[in-house]
DNA sequence: GGAATATGAATGAAAG
DNA sequence: CTTTCATTCATATTCC
């Protein structure tokens, strides 16, 4: 109701200035206040409207405490992560590919790594168009200190003013250069692994041979 | 206070799940409300900006999402996003809409959402073009694969841990299915392939091996 | 157990 | 319009 007189007397304009600017102040306030409600609530249900009831993913904000008691438990893992061997596949098709995600083999990738666990395309479109983003951003790590210095003090205060919770996660690849090598080597580590199997293997079999002309050599020596 | 008590039944499971439906819905009342009264203080703000008490780097007066406790950038975002009242007008739009983003109705449709906070044409073309060609993504949902039901069934309800993935619940996967069975095959051949390898070459180590012990056994035989 | 980091996912914007 | 890129958000993981 404060509504209607504050539009009633401004209307007629018989509210003084220094009333509306008190009530529009109040507003304001109110205005702060709720738009923090309506981010808290919206980042509670999450782009789940309520009118078609819970996501089937679960969630929500949800815990599964609460959803315990009910038939099924529904795992409250939102996202996806790939499993190693989905990893491998996925480094090494990225490692060869020509760089671009391909648009329909997507499909087909998807296909192969649904052997290997649970995936969905989009998974799949996203892991290829991150991976590429990130290598990407990483490529820079091999400026010097110096240059960092320099980047960094070119960023100047209009920048860190309102950057003070971490600053431009543009300029994080400048500030916390990657250690991409021992995440690839990890990733890599079996399928090395394998390689190197295969080498063993192949060792043991010339050494083997060898043994064998020597054996054969004895034999004729012996002769 | 509210959220507080919330949260504590909340924590302690006590809650219902209806008595949290009936939550959820109030404050989805509450957030809409809101949401108009800052859609209304923001209009009136923009005409009559106050003299004190105004955020300086405020294109209009405030925007909710900026204002956020997330202590994040206040303005310069190089991205437009639309707030949430936009964002209802803009679904109302293409709900009802012919699907068709209009020529010159753009410019009505900015002009409306101008009221909730700055926008350009561009923004609202470029959010109709990408609402469309997103949500024609999802249509052909169809067959579901046995590949994943199969993977889902081996997956027990013991914990997850890193790179086990399989097995969460989603119903998105049905929106991307893979149809092609042959390319399991191609991969599960290439893996076969290396293990034949390895086994290969151990074959020939111990018959190489079995040649050495028969050369050594020639040579005694001989002499 | 909390901050730092890694990374899956969402989405605005632009290229083709 | 379709595809791709860039940025940002949210969550999982790790390390102290």
């Amino acid at each position: 109701m404060e509504r209607g007189s504050q539009n009633d007397e401004y209307d007629d304009g018989v509210m003084t200035v220094e009333q509306m600017e008190i009530l529009r102040k109040q507003i304001a306030i109110y205005a702060v206040i709720c738009g923090q409600l309506v981010s808290l609530h919206e980042s509670l249900s999450s782009k789940f409207p309520l009118s078609s009831g819970m996501h089937p993913t679960g969630g929500g904000y949800f815990d599964p405490m609460v959803a315990s008691p009910s038939t099924y438990k529904i795992s409250h893992r939102h996202r996806w992560t790939p499993t190693s061997m989905q990893l491998q596949i996925l480094e090494s098709i990225y490692e060869e590919g020509s760089g671009t995600p391909k648009p329909q083999r997507i499909e087909e990738i998807t296909l192969e790594l649904s052997q290997h666990g649970q995936v969905m395309e989009k998974n799949v479109y996203n892991w290829f168009q991150n991976r590429r983003a990130r290598s990407k951003r990483k490529q820079p790590q091999a400026m010097t200190t110096m240059t960092v210095q320099t980047v960094d003090a070119t960023v100047t205060t209009e920048e860190r003013s309102y950057g003070d919770s971490g600053g431009f996660e543009s300029y994080d690849h400048l500030l916390f250069p990657s250690n991409d090598f021992s995440n690839i080597l990890k990733y890599n580590l079996s399928f090395s692994h394998m390689i190197l199997l295969c080498a063993f293997g192949y060792c043991i079999v010339f050494f083997g041979i060898w043994k064998f002309y020597l054996g054969w050599f004895m034999v004729i020596l012996f002769n």
